[in-house]
DNA sequence: TTCTGTTCTTGAACATGTTCAGTTTGAGCC
DNA sequence: GGCTCAAACTGAACATGTTCAAGAACAGAA
């Protein structure tokens, strides 16, 4: 356990991280995850390999670096986003927005962080090390929620938000892997889904559905443990 | 391109490369495939490195195999199982049995097929790859469901088999990182998911429902390509 | 300034997936 | 038997993620 991030370094010290950084960031981005080298990496830095090693646990390491600076500088977009309106379907929309907008260009990136499912693997979205991130992100749509004249179902609370992350989480895996020109099918694939997931909660918290609810959210609480 | 699947060997050629193969699948259900080494393989197999490369392009090629073996081996045992009975859910449950009976005693190296979403990778179950295997798959549940007594809308036909597939898809990559004693909650999962299957199946079929049934068929098609 | 301990940095070494130039084997033919 | 050629096999070499023993740089104490 070498990573550095979490010490108080000097200032000269934590230039060199973020060279290091940057170097790295600068290739996945050109030449994508998988082709770039620790070697090309520290070169780039002008450093020894092993100093890549200091400052970064792993390869992986740098791709949860950059996971964590994107969470860190999307709060304050997310933040303005959820101002704009208090329409349910146009919170879930903005925050999608954001999101797409801000990696647009590290697409290739988000890959090597979308390509795991086992909970037990560092870079998935479902593990321990991304906890923190995830939590961030399902308390966003807890407050898109909240925040928007849509009424819902107070058992749905602590269940709702959580589901709408797994929404986003399908939807951008959608859109790393969607080659339409601009993305386009990306954009149509959120204009059909909204409409229909908004008007599922808003049908869901009928009282005549109370029992259809109660049997989903069962199996929600097993699944989510 | 040096997989030797496709060629009509000699029996002693034929001989070596069930030895490595052998040897491969008892490493990994020993020790994970992620610790076994190529030259563990080798070793076991009493050959030298290159020869497992000369039967199998890769490592991920065992795993590869594997599914091939196993989705060969299972057919019979799901034609039987759908011989059962004509009720849909049962029908289902049936399949499901089959495949997580089969699966049981190397759990672990399943993991190493359902680690990746990336329909990129060869050991993705959504990839080129493994494509035959996906769509004999998705035959035998387009079979479920039209020898079983419930009648599903005209419209539903092409998608429904592919979503129940998906949904086994899901079962099964909840079954592979169940940690409860003997997996009792993927048995409850399966209980409770399924009723609400059949039923929403049943539900969806409603001349009422058509409407709806169209938008979600819209959804599933932009998804689908 | 000199000493001391910590922080940084280095580059060689290691493990492992993979490649490949070569050697051995064996079947078919004379 | 001896020859030929493709199939089967070998093991050294390579690329790359990672480790680590050793040294350099530096901050603070004496």
């Amino acid at each position: 356990m070498r990573n550095r991030t979490d010490v108080k370094s000097t200032a000269k010290s934590e230039e060199t991280r973020q060279k290091i950084f940057s170097a790295a960031l600068a290739l996945f981005l050109d030449g994508g995850f998988e082709t770039t080298t620790m070697r090309d990496i520290a070169a780039k830095a002008g450093v020894a390999t092993g100093a890549a090693y200091y400052y970064f646990a792993s390869k992986d390491a740098f791709v949860l670096a950059f996971y964590e600076k994107s969470a860190l500088e999307m709060a304050p977009l997310l933040e303005e986003a959820l101002a704009s309106s208090s329409d349910l379907r146009k919170r879930l929309a903005a925050i999608l927005d954001v999101k797409l907008a801000y990696f647009a260009a590290s697409r290739r990136l988000l890959k090597a962080l979308a390509a795991h499912v086992d909970p037990e693997h560092p870079l998935s979205p479902f593990s321990e090390a991304t906890k923190a991130i995830r939590d961030q992100d399902i308390a966003c749509f807890a407050l898109a929620v909240s925040g928007s004249k849509t009424r819902v179902a107070a058992d749905m609370d602590s269940a709702l938000p959580r589901l709408l992350w797994m929404y986003q989480m399908g939807v951008i895996l959608y859109w790393i892997h969607d080659r339409s020109a601009d993305q386009e099918r990306t954009r149509a694939l959120i204009d059909k889904s909204l409409g229909i997931i908004v008007r599922l909660i808003q049908l869901s918290s009928l009282p005549l559905m109370s029992p259809v609810r109660r049997q989903a959210l069962e199996l929600y609480r097993l699944v989510a443990e």
